[in-house]
DNA sequence: TTGAAAGCGCTAACAC
DNA sequence: GTGTTAGCGCTTTCAA
């Protein structure tokens, strides 16, 4: 540790002398539990605001509440994420709740450990996005600390879920593209690794519910994935793969509008003009796929409402809601410049 | 709180006690300190491992460290900041740091309640990304615990700042379209608010060497700037406002690629076409200002390279460094397609 | 080399 | 309505 004198913290029994009262009065007034005077109440409170107090997270944690919901984000990069932590907010807001976020990275034992974070920093609730550990894993935490999960469709009788309608959005881009003339349409999505969950995830529904559309559709022979996470880099990979087949694809969906950008910049490099040559459709209808120069043909999917949920969820959980919850909000398709008919055959 | 029976963390009491050792003898086994003999150390070892007891961070709080490097984020959208994380989670990992994020929001209220809640979790170092908040709060957290500073220019006794050299790069830009022919060359940027820091912040240096360049070759007369914070939404509006000057600005200059997307929506929605009627520019190099279809002239600056040293620079001060440093990085123009000659005046 | 015990800042059961 | 006090899980003297 640095050896520069540090100030010492203010603590309650600092704010208990200057007021002249007992910790357990100060400590009341801050929880605004009963049993304290109004006259006391100002006295503290001024006490409080003199000594410029903030409670000690950390030894509150030892006790009761931390007054903190942890996020597990799967990918910083991904824009679709932000606008669920809008959500989340806006619907904390008003409370005395402070989220703090950590980074699930690449593969599980990353994501493992950013969860461990969450719950050794002893979080009064825990929301993940898109996990990607085993459900055992997901029943421990929530056995431990409340808990919501977002993407997932599973059920589970210890955490609340909420997710997208995610068969309904595959199916409407697939239908999309089928409706235009498209047979040879390709998917890029849905990586299962050795350690991870392979059902209920919300890149596998996807995956799973083009190939069931192509197949009622008589065109079972034309499916084609490029297994790719929702990156951009896997995504690039992912379409580089696909258009080396022959004959390539006419049209391909990406299961998330970032994997997309990184499709299209593949589809750039090999010369070839979207929708033209090839129709590209992505999902989470970001901002970016709004953008005129990309004009992405996307899923919506209502963001905010799923993180104002999935807060509201967790408040009431840790207010002692113990019945399982599942929230679902229905996507809708949003047609752009980036799919149309396909070229005439030669 | 939920009446659900929670299951009982195992703590070092039952790891003590199962290994048939003194807690004390546990927690030197944890901090790998002195005098623990090889054998002890293996049985504590092999406890820990059966029970799969993992140290409760909000107790070593109370005492002594968190293994946690805090950070804060202003706007989970921009999506330079992510390169900064990869850089930071490079350096930190083989330790036994753990990254927590907060996001800093819009204005400096919710910033400073940011910084707050990473400074009452008590974490090990903690890392500011361009903070708006005053000189004397950052001094004050830096004085209570190790810390970074990124994005800002002015030195200081008690932190390290880690930034590019904001004024060369902006420099490139509007040499770059000087070069080019160009004018009535605006800018988008730098916004400052009554509780904010004014000076030696990134996005002021950008908009200030703006000005300094466009008078240094006589331009004095066409400055022009919008004031806008580096937001995609910002820009927009920014850009809006730009174009309704009369005559318009034949090139923008948007000090962070985010904000030139913004601006780039609004040049579409104003039929102008790019760079043909307008050149824009952006500052940052991220991977969307690469997309063959956006190709946005931006400067590069290595956030991986910042986020190293920044994560290098806290890991120094926890060991015990009081002195301080600052670390610039150099960046360079890549220029792309959005920039080009101006049309000739009709 | 080992362990007993004090104490970090707070909450909550309990006594007054 | 108010204050006393026993811990929460850990680290860190200090004594054996």
């Amino acid at each position: 540790m640095a050896t520069r004198e540090r100030p010492r913290r203010v603590t309650i029994a600092d704010v208990a002398r200057h007021a002249g009262v007992s910790t357990t009065a100060v400590s009341k007034v801050l929880r605004s539990a009963y049993g304290v005077s109004p006259a006391m109440r100002e006295r503290v409170k001024a006490a409080i605001e003199e000594l410029g107090y903030r409670p000690h997270a950390a030894a509150r944690a030892m006790r009761g509440r931390t007054f903190t919901i942890g996020v597990l984000l799967p990918d910083l990069r991904n824009p679709f994420f932000p606008d669920i932590l809008d959500g989340l907010s806006e619907q904390l807001a008003g409370t005395d709740y402070q989220v703090i976020m950590v980074q699930g990275g690449p593969d599980v034992t990353a994501e493992t450990r950013a969860i461990d974070a969450l719950v050794d920093r002893q979080v009064d609730g825990i929301l993940m996005i898109a996990p990607r550990v085993r459900r055992v894993r997901l029943e421990d935490v929530a056995a431990q600390m409340p808990t919501v999960v977002l993407g997932l469709h599973e059920k589970s009788a210890l955490y609340d879920v909420v997710h997208d309608d995610d068969e309904l959005g595959a199916e409407l881009v697939v239908r999309h593209l089928i409706g235009l003339g498209h047979r040879r349409i390709a998917h890029i999505g849905y990586t299962p690794g050795s350690r991870e969950r392979a059902v209920g995830v919300l890149d596998a529904i996807r995956a799973e519910t083009y190939a069931r559309v192509m197949r009622e559709h008589g065109l079972q022979s034309q499916i084609a994935v490029a297994r790719a996470a929702y990156t951009e880099e896997a995504g690039y990979r992912g379409a580089r793969e696909l258009l080396e087949r022959s004959p390539r694809p006419t049209a391909i969906f990406a299961g998330a509008d970032l994997a997309a950008l990184g499709a299209l910049r593949a589809l750039h490099e090999a010369g070839l003009s979207v929708p033209a040559d090839v129709s590209l459709a992505g999902y989470d209808n970001t901002r970016l796929a709004a953008l005129s120069s990309i004009s992405l043909t996307s899923v919506d999917q209502d963001g905010a409402v799923m993180g104002r949920t999935a807060g509201r969820l967790l408040l009431e959980r840790i207010e002692g809601r113990t019945s399982s919850v599942r929230f679902s909000v229905t996507p809708s398709l949003v047609p752009r410049r980036s799919t149309g008919p396909p070229a005439p055959e030669a």
